[in-house]
DNA sequence: GACCAGGCACATC
DNA sequence: GATGTGCATGGT
């Protein structure tokens, strides 16, 4: 198996998304709705969160934060039980709408103002919002240059050496953006592309020869 | 029927 | 700081 570096993350890049090409990721039409799928994700398959989704927006409550906080949570609850933990779920969803209607008035505009420390910050501070969910949510509704470390990025990269299994997420990130030009195109695409090659590929390795890594 | 999926918080040591 | 546990549905 190839050992991978530093070095090479541009590289990997490149070459997955000439194998698999561009991934179109977050699938999601409006900012609130990608903030949404990103916390009903959690350890979860998305095709469950999509029935999820479908059931918020015949329910109205991808409408706007305000829509869907005036369903309660015991609602939510039952709109996004396919999406598993629908209970810690819909608790979580409303911490997030507790949390935007005191300190931004409801408004993701609001929000989105701040500058990408201190987004972060804000956003971590929401109980449910871990470190996953968190980037997810500044790359890819927002736009900022930040790596979302994952699952398959923890299981892939440390079985190519990259670093040590067990390595925290701060240290993993930061693997990735002190190597990687800060461009939240090339890590939107980094990431889908880590979770397409884990979706179809992970649990082959490390001794899959199709592994398109291993070329 | 077991195992897994685009985590997180909390208790305990 | 590290480790274990609860949370739950739907696909393979």
């Amino acid at each position: 198996m190839r050992k991978i570096g530093r070095s090479d993350l541009k590289n990997v890049y490149d070459k997955l998304l000439r194998h698999f090409g561009p991934q179109g990721w977050w699938p999601g039409d409006t900012r609130f709705e990608i903030i949404v799928g990103a916390i009903l994700t959690q350890n979860t398959a998305w095709k469950n969160v999509e029935k999820a989704i479908s059931n918020l927006k015949a329910a109205g409550a991808l409408d706007s934060p305000s829509a869907m906080m005036k369903l309660g949570q015991r609602r939510i609850a039952r709109l996004i039980r396919p999406a598993g933990y629908y209970n810690v779920k819909a608790k979580r969803l409303c911490n997030f709408l507790r949390f935007l209607r005191s300190r931004h008035d409801f408004s993701l505009d609001n929000l989105s103002r701040l500058k990408t420390p201190l987004l972060r910050q804000e956003l971590l501070s929401v109980n449910g919002i871990g470190p996953e969910t968190c980037d997810s949510i500044l790359l890819y509704a927002f736009r900022r240059p930040i790596f979302v470390v994952d699952a398959y990025t923890k299981r892939i990269f440390s079985r190519h050496g990259l670093f040590e299994t067990g390595s925290s997420y701060d240290h993993i990130q930061k693997i990735f953006m002190d190597s990687l030009l800060p461009d939240h195109i090339l890590y939107n695409e980094y990431h889908a592309l880590i979770v397409r090659l884990g979706k179809e590929h992970c649990r082959k390795c490390p001794n899959c020869a199709e592994c398109p890594l291993s070329g």
